[in-house]
DNA sequence: GTGAAAGCGCTAACAC
DNA sequence: GTGTTAGCGCTTTCAC
């Protein structure tokens, strides 16, 4: 049987109280007592029960993070930064995947788990600003490209500007049909982030964004980027350059463009997004957009905790986190 | 404030019991009284209180999943798979990660949040024997490749078993020279299973398991094998075959390979180890050891819960997982 | 500085 | 079928 505060102190032959001073390091013991009942603890291997401990301070230490999919890099990445943020608040990460679907994210909101999580970061997909309509139980922040007229803190890169910077990269590279893989195939949301970025520098840049350039996907893997990647190809349009929705998308065009004998970036310059570890290592390095996962990680802990804290807030903070250009192989040409 | 039994008791004026019961789905409710509860339930909002709950019931409804990293696809996979096998047992996953460092592994075992958690899932890396010697706080299950004498289940595949078989298929390719990629540098541990297996095949074929071809890495990334291979390459050994002790070492290598102008498979065969989705969309897709990760994670669960039920292990359950070696171009050829 | 007692929200005897 | 009550292990006033 499990050794609680209760056999503690009738072992040590003090109070209750007196041991869970102790426990939690409060000032008021000398250091005798203190002796003593840390000698008790040990002797009867005495660990906290945390969950007591939370019923009774209304918190758990749990935060939850909802991703929609734990395969993709990026996400795996992100995790492991969460996990290492939540940590430094003595926080553990309670992980969740939402596979990316509107009934799960509106779930995981509404509060399922709702009692002992502490808060939840998500990074939603399909979820529609009706499915907020009522307060989520607990404080939330949301990630990613989605944006949301909401009273929740959300934190991402400036996927626009972003965007921007990749395309004027091509165009730099003396690139003129520049095609966008993986816009989002049956959305209702009318244009995403990084789309817009692309058709905006275009614009910009005095070119035509031409829609048959735009290859829409059903997800964002290797496979959808090959299939769009091909599609592409077989419809014959001329382009000379390819920037992806995110890198797997992209790694999975580079596949079909060897395979049709394209070099790259000779033939085609190819720019991903997330910078994944995996882009570093292919026969072509994959230029990237690199956001920032170690901020954004620790911004989102910290949008929870302090709304734990304070009060909620009324106005959602839109935070951006840093990110950069990565130039590899795909659009410099090896070494 | 939120809502708790009691308040929905008193709205519905009945006792605590009776809502206890409505929310329990307990057989003996007229549904009338079902009905007029509901009503209060939804009305007042109501959610239990989980913590509440498992202070009473002694569970949480928890399993921790203590994973080396999450950065590597496999892992990320597989706790995608544990994520819902665990659901399917109304169970949730929090997540860890160890670095694969010991004192993090410990720390884990010991008891580290014992309390909130039901259960506790260990991929251990550097973990030993001696730091399991006092008896795991909650119902433990070891995966992977490290082998321990201990009162614990232990799922994994047949490491030696699979490696065999992806050497005696390079064998097969009429490869004589084979190296092995990624022995662990500075390990105590003799010879791990999957170095075992290519010097126990490589034996049986009457040839010869040169040491000088056994490449030590630090780490398990993209870029230790790429610097095993360089280094491999650098010594001059003739070699016209590679196999890794996981993907990301052979994706690693396949770089190297590529920059120094070998063709693969033609002057040098690889074969991975994990069949990371990855794998399958490179310049040259990697044939590889594909373990069955959806039955790992399924019987990981199992585990846990069975012990939860019954008695602790007194013996522990070495269980093989299956696996098959999936072929690719990197011992295939292009089509 | 230390002890006694209340109560966090829930479940499960047991009584009605 | 439904109500009453004790208590899971802890923290926290409030006395002493």
């Amino acid at each position: 049987m499990r050794v609680s505060l209760k056999d503690v102190a009738s072992h040590a032959g003090v109070s209750i109280k007196t041991v869970s001073n102790v426990v939690n390091d409060q000032p008021h013991v000398t250091p005798a007592m203190r002796a003593r009942v840390q000698k008790s603890i040990d002797e009867l291997g005495y660990r906290p029960n945390l969950t007591a401990r939370h019923l009774r301070k209304g918190r758990t230490g749990i935060v939850a993070l909802a991703l929609p999919e734990l395969g993709n890099p990026y996400f795996a990445e992100l995790a492991a930064e969460v996990v290492d943020a939540a940590a430094e608040h003595d926080y553990t990460v309670l992980l969740d995947h939402t596979g990316g679907r509107r009934d799960q994210e509106t779930l995981v909101c509404q509060g399922f788990r709702s009692r002992v999580i502490d808060g939840l970061i998500l990074s939603p997909i399909e979820l529609e600003a009706d499915d907020l309509r009522e307060r989520a139980p607990v404080p939330l922040v949301l990630l990613g490209e989605r944006e949301y007229d909401l009273p929740y803190d959300h934190i991402s890169i400036d996927n626009v500007a972003a965007a921007r910077e990749a395309v004027r990269h091509l165009i730099a590279l003396g690139r003129r049909d520049i095609a966008f893989l993986g816009a989002r195939r049956g959305r209702s949301q009318p244009a995403h982030l990084r789309l817009r970025g692309w058709r905006e520098e275009l614009d910009a840049a005095g070119l035509v964004a031409d829609d048959r350039l735009v290859a829409a996907t059903d997800g964002w893997g290797h496979a959808d980027g090959a299939a769009a990647m091909a599609r592409l190809l077989d419809a014959g349009h001329r382009l000379d350059a390819v920037f992806a929705y995110n890198d797997l998308i992209a790694i999975g065009a580079l596949r079909v463009l060897s395979e049709r004998g394209l070099r790259v970036p000779e033939d085609v310059a190819v720019v991903g997004f997330d910078d994944v570890v995996e882009g570093r290592f292919g026969a072509v390095t994959l230029t990237s957009i690199s956001p920032d996962k170690a901020s954004i990680a620790r911004m989102a802990v910290e949008s929870v905790l302090s709304q734990l804290d304070g009060v909620p807030r009324q106005q959602a903070r839109r935070i951006h986190a840093g990110y950069t250009l990565v130039h590899r192989e795909s659009t410099l040409g090896h070494d």
